[in-house]
RNA sequence: GGGGGUGUAGCUCAGUCGGUUAGAGUGUCGGCCUGUCACGCCGAAGGUCGCGGGUUCGAGCCCCGUCACUCCCGCCA
């Protein structure tokens, strides 16, 4: 017999009873009934009830078991009775019944239960990760990870992809985010930094003819952490393709995310034909360049029933700026002035000046004006009312506007916009005016919150769609210049014709995002491989040849030498499997996260260097002041 | 760097208007219990109310500072 198992703790079945195994596992809850005592055993695989009864040689020591102690037991293999079957355990039909039992490992007071999940501080999650990750829904969560990056290689590998490593002690790059640095010893004052992502090495790839590039690559970013995204490290699957056109991207990477969500989605459906939204069409009906499409509300310009009218706050803004508009955020029903008026409280509490409703009902009976005659029937119901006001001229089946905003603009406006926007009865809706460069991004929080709040959002499923033609430049207002939107690396639309001759800031990029369920989950674009055209869009911001060869190095390089039209993207791996797991924090499918100070509580990281490591770097601290 | 929230037993939390000895559940320890699967019953131990200062006759509660955790903004293609 092996030393510690014959079986897992998930293993046993019906057709087992008779045989004598031997488990080793973790007591998940020891149930004591002085004279029988029950164990759940648990370990990767599952869980097993062992009964030790006081016959037994091991009744002795069975009780005096712990939770999360580590033991092995030899025991027979019983059927459970039929009013003792567990359904809802794997191995519910038998339970095991112990004859011999060894302690291999035993626990202190635990500083944070395994059985049951509720919510731990983080850092004693963090700091006692080992136990966190024994507890069923991280463990879980962790095996889906596992499970979807095979899934993800396996795909990648069918669609003709081969995976390559790229280095992790490398040079600063361009991109936008701040380096981790590693000195070098053998080179006093200068330092390696970690990948932000292999963004030019995966080129050099393509211009080394490989084609077809992918990588579970680790990117690291000294940057402060958000709920979706994690301090430090991150995984992307990062891909690369050449003599593409962007459609080509699109067509081969469709597939194989769509392919990875409905494997892992659990019958939740997946978008089939992801919609190709421009960006600044998702901008106008969305408010955002990550749009939730699930949710239903599109937002709809509605600036002409403004301009004139008698809400004198838009109509002058209207007046004063032609770039201003009004979007209207439709919220069907949304028509009750309790929640227009807790969406204005949000809105001031989001630091904006208020939010401008509209609701529809029901024409309201006049107060004071109708005379119920007849009033020996007892008193009238409201339905009786709108009757006998019908009756006497006081009411029609209209549906009114009602709120402020309404009065003010009267009721031919009021019900252009309802028309305009398919409202009725019961319904609400909401405005923004402005330069929508400024407000677009508030627009799409609020569409965000009443799709919310009002239960409009089908969040049984994931809905997914490219988002296209981002612009290649963008207005930098504090450094009052043009800047590029993305990353450089990509490929304006238009080429060099339309960096001559084009306003920047009207330029598109042969650049795309994925989006799921409102988050960006894969970024990509058709490179610019034209060291002409490189150093042009580089000249727009500002920049000189010399800066392009200083800051691309090898890559400019590169170019010069036959290089293929290649482009590619990268997707958030943390991010795909927090979707597919439901989590709502990257650290329930990470292993060992660090917290939002960027600490690693368990191993201690970071920590300081020792006098000598210092030396050999050739490095001395300057620390910030106590 | 800025803003919000939280901090009370090993753990999850309650604690009224500032007023007696700070409570509950769970875990731990002890006792009882032969069919539980969140077993049940009885009992006990367990507290720097994050820390420091202040106001007050009196502070878990109010004020100031500070620390920790967290969420958001900046930042991050």
């Amino acid at each position: 017999m092996h030393r510690y198992r014959t079986h897992t703790c998930g293993e046993l079945r019906a057709a087992n009873v008779g045989e004598t195994v031997r488990l080793s596992g973790w007591v998940h809850r020891v149930r004591d009934h002085g004279g029988l005592l029950f164990i759940d055993l648990r370990d990767h695989y599952g869980m097993t009830q062992c009964v030790v009864d006081p016959d037994s040689a091991a009744f002795k020591l069975a009780e005096t078991v712990r939770s999360e102690w580590v033991v092995r037991i030899d025991a027979d293999v019983k059927a459970r009775s039929a009013e003792t079957v567990n359904a809802n355990l794997a191995t519910g039909e038998v339970e095991v019944y112990v004859r011999d039992l060894e302690v291999l490992s035993a626990a202190k007071e635990l500083p944070l239960p395994v059985f049951g999940e509720p919510d731990y501080p983080e850092d004693v999650r963090l700091k006692y990760r080992f136990l966190d990750l024994r507890r069923d829904t991280l463990h879980r969560n962790i095996v889906t990870r596992t499970k979807v990056i095979a899934a993800m290689r396996r795909r990648m590998t069918d669609a003709g992809f081969a995976e390559y490593s790229t280095p992790i002690l490398t040079a600063s790059s361009p991109e936008g985010a701040r380096d981790f640095l590693v000195p070098s010893r053998i080179h006093p004052g200068k330092f390696f930094a970690l990948p932000q992502a292999p963004q030019q090495y995966k080129q050099l790839l393509m211009v080394a003819g490989f084609d077809r590039y992918f990588q579970i690559a680790p990117c690291f970013r000294d940057e402060d952490p958000r709920a979706d995204r994690l301090p430090g490290e991150f995984y992307q699957l990062d891909l690369e393709m050449s003599f593409v056109t962007q459609e080509d991207v699109w067509s081969t990477m469709e597939p194989v995310i769509r392919g990875i969500f409905e494997e892992f989605a659990a019958g939740k459906p997946v978008t089939q034909d992801f919609p190709r939204i421009p960006y600044d069409t998702a901008i106008r009906k969305y408010g955002s360049d990550k749009p939730d499409l699930r949710n239903p509300i599109e937002i709809q310009a509605v600036t002409e029933h403004f301009a004139g009218s008698g809400f004198k706050v838009f109509a002058r803004m209207i007046e004063a700026d032609p770039k201003t508009e009004v979007w209207a955020i439709p919220a069907k029903t949304g028509g009750s002035r309790a929640f227009c008026d807790r969406m204005n409280a949000w809105a001031q509490s989001a630091g904006q000046p208020g939010l401008g409703y509209i609701f529809w009902r029901q024409e309201e009976v006049p107060e004071g004006k109708l005379v119920v005659r007849d009033i020996s029937q007892g008193p009238m119901d409201e339905a009786g009312m709108v009757e006998e006001a019908k009756r006497q001229g006081l009411h029609s089946d209209l549906v009114v506007g009602a709120g402020p905003l309404a009065k003010n603009i009267g009721p031919e406006r009021t019900e252009a916009i309802r028309v305009q926007l398919g409202l009725g009865e019961g319904d609400a809706c909401f405005f923004v005016a402005g330069d929508p460069a400024k407000f677009y991004k508030f627009a799409g929080e609020a569409r965000t919150r009443v799709g919310t709040e009002l239960n409009l959002v089908d969040t049984e499923r994931f809905a997914l769609c490219w988002i296209v033609d981002f612009p290649f430049y963008e207005w930098n207002e504090d450094e009052k210049r043009v800047d590029f939107a993305h990353n450089p690396f990509s490929m304006p639309q238009g080429g060099l014709e339309a960096l001559n001759s084009q306003d920047p800031l009207t330029i598109k990029a042969f650049q795309y995002d994925m989006v799921c369920n409102g988050y960006e989950i894969a970024s990509g674009s058709i490179r610019n491989q034209s060291p002409d055209l490189m150093v042009k869009a580089f000249e727009l911001v500002g920049l000189t040849k010399a800066d392009v060869e200083e800051r691309f190095g090898g890559m400019y390089r590169a170019f010069q030498y036959g290089a293929p039209p290649h482009g590619g993207m990268a997707a958030g791996v943390d991010r795909i499997i927090m979707l597919i797991c439901g989590a709502q924090n990257l650290r329930e499918i990470t292993l060992f996260p660090m917290n939002q100070r960027a600490e690693d509580l368990l191993m201690g990281a970071p920590s300081e260097a020792s006098t000598k490591q210092l030396r050999e770097l050739h490095i001395r601290l300057n620390l910030p002041n106590a």
